[in-house]
DNA sequence: TCCTAATTGAAAGTTAATTTCAAATATCAT
DNA sequence: ATGATATTTGAAATTAACTTTCAATTAGGA
């Protein structure tokens, strides 16, 4: 909640520094998806917007997350091939774990696994800019049948 | 080349297992799919195909690689956003390295990698069914600027 | 050869993302 | 506070990639 507070005033700060404007829209757009800190297509972030304003657009929630995208506060990932997800910055790199059957989502950080690829890079000389490194499977709740 | 005839017999045998036919469409793509050996979207490998035969047309070549998907015989990727590329299936498993400024795909296989991610799965009860690794750069000849 | 189910290719439909544009609004300079 | 103006909004239109439909064609067993 006061986490949420700190990123708003960095999305306040990159808007005055890019000339742009604060508005109500953006700003209870920004708040939601910062609060529900999660892994949410641009259509659930939309319905959970228009609970509280049921007349902002679609467009506009696309669009304040390609802005939250540019500034850095949110990722976009692209999980299987349906529609892409947003999730807020936050702390540093992690990669995921996908269940197939429920959709849950984990995430996960393996220091071997992220010093390992380097040296698999480094060997052909790759510059490593990025990476994606995506698990699909049964959660464990799913295994139970 | 007789790698390639191998991987057609492969194709026979499924179609006639299926009750499905062969055709001289099919036979054309897949053949040229096989012989390339690369990473192809649907208008590359269409493009090649119509060299040879110029009335085969975008809906039969996604037909065909959405067979040789279901066969086995292709793998379907989507590195980054844009249109999915098919390879042929080949050997084992692997991931990918992809230069995000000539497009150059390196493939890669790591043993630490894959035992790691066993064990990070293991530890929170999540059975795998598949992974993807993806780290995207620049290949060597892209860094000489 | 004949019959029938499978295949082909053009066109239409779908889905998610993106752009356009006129009306509304935020911010800056009086 | 008022006005000027660039930005933002939301509906509608457009795009891109894929997927389905359907009538005409073809493969392959009887
Ligand atoms: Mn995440
Ligand atoms: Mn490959
Ligand atoms: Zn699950
Ligand atoms: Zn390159």
């Amino acid at each position: 909640m006061e986490e949420t507070n700190t990123l708003m005033d960095r999305l306040y700060g990159y808007l005055h520094k890019k000339g742009l404007k604060q508005t109500k829209q953006r700003d209870l757009i920004a708040r939601t998806f910062f609060s529900l800190n999660t892994h949410l297509k641009i259509e659930e972030l939309l319905v959970e917007v228009q609970k509280k304003d049921p007349k902002v657009g679609y467009v506009t929630v696309y669009r304040a997350l390609k802005l939250l995208k540019e500034s850095g506060l949110a990722h976009q990932r692209h999980f299987g091939e349906g529609q892409s997800l947003f999730e807020p910055a936050g702390g540093g790199h992690h990669d995921h774990m996908i269940c197939i059957k429920c959709g849950n989502i984990t995430e996960f950080e393996d220091e071997v696994i992220e010093r390992r690829q380097e040296e698999v890079a480094k060997k052909i000389g790759f510059k490593i800019v990025s990476h994606r490194h995506e698990i699909y499977g049964a959660c464990p709740k799913c295994q139970e049948e």
